[in-house]
DNA sequence: TGTACATCAGTGAACGCGCGTTCACTGATGTAC
DNA sequence: TGTACATCAGTGAACGCGCGTTCACTGATGTAC
């Protein structure tokens, strides 16, 4: 017997108080990191009580799904419209893809709330599906670029290359952040390796000797 | 004025305690992740009362210190020991190191451990010089044998594909144990693709067109 | 070998605190007639 | 336009709990003489 609605959040008016809530949890959950999040503190900071919050979300687990959601679809659509644009040759489009994936990651933001969401994942099922969406998502837009730059890249050879380039990016983020990583690569070095690697892959190099 | 000697902990006949501590907290932080991690849980899991675990480590701060450097010394030396070893061919040398990082991997343990300190890493000054330390090892490894492979290769160029090569082994170890991850090479295929790019970086490849 | 004593290891109870969550309540906003 | 009422949004106080940590204490182990 609530007052609340199905679901994890009432839609229609209080949508302002809904972002306020999921803007301070994210800010906190980037500073601080989950350990640290409470809803308490996500309270204060979007200026409410925590009576509030929970009108909103009924538990904790609500909100930090809802944050996780609103912030993957962001990310997501970001990366397809960057990706999306233009006529060019493929490989401009892939120069500008890779220039597009860094520069989220530019944000130090975006990489602090990703490795915390990678750690998430590993002790929450809802939240590595969710992982598992985006990266799929991911894979399947690098395999459209790689496809267009070596039309013979095809099957499971062309899924496990765009793995690797989406690993490579992914564990660059890493990275990213710490002052004591020099040598990071600039998207012009990556956008070559990335062709090398698509461009010989599918005609068999020699491997040893 | 406390019993405690000075830094974290006493070191002669309760090594076996500080040890059976440290395999408890580092099982649970595999577990159930730093968020969920607390004194209390790590001294019932190692068979002691609360105040004995803090008569160790004084402050929960310093477990964790001492778990991390722990592991990650661990780790260093294993990597180390695998790929020190043999009057192998430059290839078979990469082969085996690359096997060998797979193997450390292949652990999902290792992995969850791994996603769990990159988060600590972003609000924990510490440990990220502890990560810094501990992946400059690794990438000064990663460089040695690419040279090995390409004499030709030196400089920045060398410590930029070696920061590359690290990369792209750590992003695949973010998706590994997720279960939808599917299309992750194997040993052979990232030895290729390796190989591949220390053997044309030197050579300078043409970039676009 | 026995005794005295310092140190080491471990116990048990208690502390204050921030946490997630609940609940009865109040005021504001919209809607029906 | 005014009135009645349902719903929405927000408040304030309180709950029980697990947490990190403290402390006086006890028993075990080693060392000196």
């Amino acid at each position: 017997m609530t007052r609340h609605r199905a679901g994890t959040a009432v839609i229609e008016k209080g949508q302002q108080s809904v972002d306020e809530i999921l803007d301070a949890a994210t800010a906190l959950l980037a500073e601080e990191g989950y350990a640290e999040l409470s809803t308490r503190k996500v309270a204060a900071r979007a200026g409410m009580r925590p009576g509030n919050l929970q009108y909103y979300f009924p538990a904790k687990r609500d909100m930090v799904r809802a944050l996780l959601e609103r912030y993957l679809d962001a990310s997501r659509q970001r990366l397809a419209a960057r990706i999306e644009t233009g006529d060019l040759s493929p490989e401009d489009r892939l120069h500008q893809a890779i220039e597009s994936i860094l520069a989220e990651q530019g944000s130090s933001q975006d990489c602090v709330l990703f490795r915390e969401i990678w750690a998430l994942a590993a002790h929450d099922a809802e939240v590595a599906n969710a992982m598992a969406d985006f990266y799929s998502q991911y894979r399947a837009h690098v395999a459209t670029l790689l496809k267009s730059v070596n039309p013979q890249l095809a099957g499971s050879e062309l899924q496990r290359l765009a793995a690797v380039s989406v690993a490579m990016l992914e564990g660059l983020s890493l990275f990213r952040g710490s002052d004591a990583s020099p040598f990071l690569p600039e998207a012009g070095h990556l956008q070559e390796i990335v062709l090398l690697l698509a461009q010989n892959t599918g005609a068999k190099v020699p491997v040893t000797e």
